[in-house]
DNA sequence: GTGAAAGCGCTAACAG
DNA sequence: CTGTTAGCGCTTTCAC
């Protein structure tokens, strides 16, 4: 492929004049820049973005690491490739397959190859890379939850009152007998869950039976048996709230199989719209979370650490989820068919059939607050 | 960070003992590999790739490039990283969100950081950065479908004949009048089902009727309105062949809103395994591609060009598909509730509930026939 | 407004 | 078995 000095050559000037062309870092009379746009023309140059980056120490991207892919998680890409891109950042997106030491590998591999910040949705816990990245002082935010031991930029639904939002929900509906299928621990998100989820209990004044709180079922087969499990409790639990998107799919499984009918024999709210929901009937009564707000938001931060000061303490940000109300906690209007937009709505969160929002609007401006490592490492998310 | 010049240093021998500790290149005495290795264990030394990539002119990288995200790329995606990472690249993945222009910018991005080889799913037409790629004898493996007027190797599904196959199957069950929704035409992938269709209509005697088939429709929104013009015809189809994975949630929200009972009024085969596919009821009858196989194989491909001779002429490798038999086509067995083994699954094509295999196995050791560049254009797959 | 030249951090002859 | 050294292709001082 042809290099800078080929183009230099053809052009009759030197390669510091090339490369000034090219990055408009200084001026470059008009017959020398065309003479170097035609030379480049004829050659079919391209900088090499290797040397460029062995030699300005910044390559201009981005890692995107995800435990998982699903709608949650593309559409928050969405965000990450629009401010990125935005900003002259490429973005490369790993996926992990939900296994830590895959994400370990890809870590280090953005690192080896400099990317020059990361966006990470964490596996699990804490570990060796996490470790040298943050003494390093290496730009990386966190979305979707938190890591323990780890103090590093963060945003991420409130978790707490989004749990307690579609418990009170429940409980306004008429419920008492809430049973609950959590995400597993190693997720500061799924204890968050379950701590709106007792709040919404003590408010209403029903006690909190533990035996109806079944966790560490972040995975769809695992869920499944959670919900059979919770649906032999007797007197059975009336209401169901599960704590995430893959979790629903194995919950609908067990009821399917125990043949009770929702929202007439159970009421049920889940978390995180997924994409398949607009195809069950009855339609599924969910927290949404603002997907692609998370995405632009996340990425803004990881590039004004890029750009900025990266010894400042850790940001928290924190997002609403709004309650999208539908049949199945027996609460919604029950509508016309299905929106279809799906897939083209590059707005906030994704559009939704049927639909009746219950808290306020996702917040325009998120709330930021600081907070030092050790405040960070007190409160997950 | 600590550069090899600085483990060098520290460990007082020169930065080519480093390079041939860290790389097995040559024999290193023990004594001096313990010293380096000490040393860059205390320094937390990582080799720069970057400097790496610029020296050797290869990055040991592999770019993934996919129109959208979705449960078939994610399993082919799988395949990919795993026949890559046991050969040492990494692997970058690119999401073009079904636009051609995104699919030029990750391209040249590619290109510009020395990706060692392509692996694209083409979002559509041939275009310069395409032009470029196969002008320079770039490595690169087209899978899914082919690019009109582009040589390349190929990896895909021989579409002719898996449509064919599903059409037969709806006839055999008694249906004469099949209306078949089509993905655009822009991918060669439609045009060969639509072919498959066709045949196997002709081989039952049936008419060919024009009205029955409406194409263009490869988004869930279109695919609901060609489902709705379809089943206005009159005499209405007795059964519904539709194109992709896509397609198939349109379709199934456009019967929902007619009232259409599957398979009772419309018999329904679709194309592509979903992850969601389990929790319709009834189940589906889908053709399933091998996906994992497929992504095996591309990697392979790709690798085969990055090291072996790039000009050699295009290959293309054409894997079967399998017809999964369920409930919506009428001929399904009805089992157990559906499989949640999905997400775990690490096998050639996802594992599915109640299947009946109804062609043969996806051949193991996939057909490869050499074809020159002319042959190649002609016969889109 | 332009060019010469010194590296960025690594690899790989080449020389010992 | 080990060290010296010349680049890979670019950016960026420095000098004109």
């Amino acid at each position: 492929m042809a290099t800078a000095r080929d183009v230099a050559r053809r052009a009759g000037v030197s390669t510091s004049t090339v490369s000034h062309v090219f990055n408009g870092t200084r001026g470059v009379s008009k017959k020398l820049r065309d003479r170097v746009l035609a030379a480049s023309d004829e050659l079919g140059f391209e900088p090499n973005i290797v040397a460029r980056t062995l030699k300005t120490n910044q390559s201009r991207t981005l890692g995107f690491v995800v435990p998982d892919v699903n709608a949650f998680y593309i559409d928050v890409l969405r965000g990450v490739e629009d401010v990125a891109g935005a900003a002259g950042y490429a973005v490369m997106f790993c996926h992990t397959h939900d296994d830590p030491t895959q994400e370990q590998n890809y870590l280090r591999l953005l690192r080896a190859r400099r990317a020059d910040g990361i966006i990470l949705s964490p596996a699990g816990t804490y570990h060796d890379e996490l470790d040298r990245l943050s003494r390093s002082a290496y730009p990386l935010v966190l979305f979707d939850c938190s890591v323990p031991g780890l103090s590093a930029d963060l945003v991420a639904v409130d978790n707490e009152p989004a749990a307690h939002m579609a418990v009170a929900h429940l409980i306004e509906k008429g419920h008492r007998r809430i049973g609950m299928v959590s995400g597993d621990y190693v997720f500061s998100s799924s204890e968050r869950r379950v701590r709106g989820y007792r709040r919404a209990l003590e408010e209403a004044g029903i006690p909190f039976d533990e035996s109806l709180v079944v966790s560490g079922a972040s995975r769809a087969d695992l869920s499944r048996r959670a919900v059979l499990e919770l649906m032999s409790r007797s007197p059975r639990p009336t209401a169901l709230f599960v704590g995430n998107n893959q979790m629903t799919a194995g919950a609908m499984i067990a009821l399917q199989e125990l043949g009770l009918a929702v929202p007439d024999d159970v009421a049920y709210v889940g978390f995180d719209d997924v994409d398949w929901a607009s195809f069950l009937r009855p339609q599924m009564t969910m927290v949404a979370q603002p997907t692609y707000e998370i995405g632009r938001t996340a990425t803004q931060m990881v590039i004004d650490r890029i750009e900025g000061d990266p010894d400042r303490p850790a940001r928290r940000v924190s997002l609403e989820a709004k309650l999208m109300v539908r049949e199945s906690s027996g609460g919604g209007v029950s509508l016309a068919p299905a929106s279809l937009a799906q897939t083209q709505d590059r707005t906030s969160s994704r559009r939704l059939p049927s639909e009746r929002v219950v808290l306020a609007e996702a917040a325009r401006r998120p709330r930021v607050r600081a907070a030092g490592p050790v405040r960070a490492r007190q409160q997950p998310m």
